[in-house]
DNA sequence: GCTTCCATTGCGGAAACCCGCAGGCGGAAC
DNA sequence: GTTCCGCCTGCGGGTTTCCGCAATGGAAGC
């Protein structure tokens, strides 16, 4: 069997090391990558059984790098290894899983026991491990009371770029009118409505960009996220 | 000689203390914090000469913690220790370090052996060592041409978090329409003006959101430096 | 003293944004 | 079938934001 581990910080890859070589020994050959990019060439040069992939990665984070490679292999089996369990990760690692394909989400907090336990889990008997903090956010995101709902995800996404609502209508082909009506469920789910409105000033917060401070405080969006969404930004621009 | 490092993750912790260890056998007693309270807490119960600290954590981020304990102990040694060289965490730490202070800044990516220079330098030779690339992020922030003027920074972390013209007008004790020229400068200096406007959607991008979209992704804004000026500005409508 | 540069201010208007109300559509639950 | 419920749409209008233009005042430099 052979694995790859994704990872930029030199510590973190040799804790990784060390770690797998004592829970798979049957593990032959263990690459190791210092970014998204380097893990692709990998895949595609050699012969990979899976993957331990770092999310938060200086350029080419892992979603990126996890969905160039699933493009070419949906069979590949990877073991997401975080920092945190932001909604902005979980949501944008969900949707980029191929169905049927085997994953994993750990936390970087997880003891190495929980790490050995996973490892085997996704690599040796197929099987999906999520943690269960993250699980929390995940049902958090899938149940509507607390979450945002998918249409209301995507225009936070488009306003978090800066987008107009004019350019938003005419990227999700909805009416402008559309687009304002989803903002005010986002504005309504984030609390800005009951937010501060001072006597003498008059309403404190715009809400448009207020929504965007609630969301990265509450990492419903992270930095290394918008990053990506500009990226699929641009291609809709260039096709435009 | 007594240090203390802070810092949340376990791995980088224990890095450090061999790293220091081998470098300063001066040292006496090695305190560890795991995050920014829990150092104010030993630096005030302790006799500390010198701190290592971490600039991302988990709650209360280093530089509060770091401007706490300098407003008690204004002659504390400080060796930051980041994982980037953000404008926001440089201008952080720049805004609060007292005149005269001995202070550090060194990335993470820096050799164990920078590390030992950079030690011993702020630890035995009270001497400030600030790393090179850090340096010069600095020196662009300082200026004018490409980096903000402390006006123009200012309103942008107001737009940050969310303020409307007319709120930022009262809390910066100028008009509603300095603001707005304010933002014009800022909106420049950022190169929205020069911004994608699509011959049928019209312009793509609302300025003011899409300020807040480049300033993080360029590193003027950090989400950690967010929550600490979404704090002052509570104090700010409190007093209100 | 004069000039230059910068930050600020008022005015005014175009555009963008926020939102209540009313209505239409499709899917899920009963 | 009926009833919900979430989502989209048009209309209308109130508010906020963006910005050009012109004028003021202060600081720095010749």
């Amino acid at each position: 069997m052979n694995l790859l581990i994704t990872e930029d910080d030199p510590l973190h890859r040799a804790f990784l090391k060390t770690a797998v070589e004592n829970a798979l020994p049957e593990c032959d050959q263990l690459y190791e990558a210092e970014n998204g990019a380097a893990a692709v060439e990998i895949v595609k040069s050699e012969t990979i059984d899976g993957i331990f992939m770092d999310l938060q990665m200086p350029k080419s984070n892992g979603v990126d790098a996890a969905k160039e490679i699933w493009r070419c292999f949906p069979e590949m089996r990877i073991l997401f290894w975080s920092n945190y369990a932001d909604e902005a990760y979980v949501r944008g690692v969900a949707r980029i899983v191929p169905s049927g394909a085997v994953y994993g989400y750990l936390l970087k907090s997880a003891s190495e026991e929980r790490l050995a336990f996973a490892a085997r889990g996704i690599f040796v008997q197929d099987q999906c491990i999520i943690d269960r903090e993250v699980r929390g956010v995940q049902q958090r995101s899938e149940n509507t009371l607390e979450g945002l709902t998918d249409a209301e995800f995507e225009v936070l996404t488009d306003i978090s770029l800066g987008m107009t609502d004019k350019a938003i209508s005419a990227r999700r082909k909805i009416s402008t009118r559309g687009v304002q009506s989803r903002l005010k469920h986002l504005y309504e789910k984030l609390g800005l409505n009951r937010s501060v409105t001072h006597s003498d000033i008059g309403p404190v917060f715009n809400s448009r960009t207020r929504a965007l401070t609630v969301a990265l405080s509450r990492g419903l969006l992270n930095v290394d996220g918008l990053a990506s969404y500009e990226m699929e930004l641009e291609d809709w621009l260039a096709k435009k």
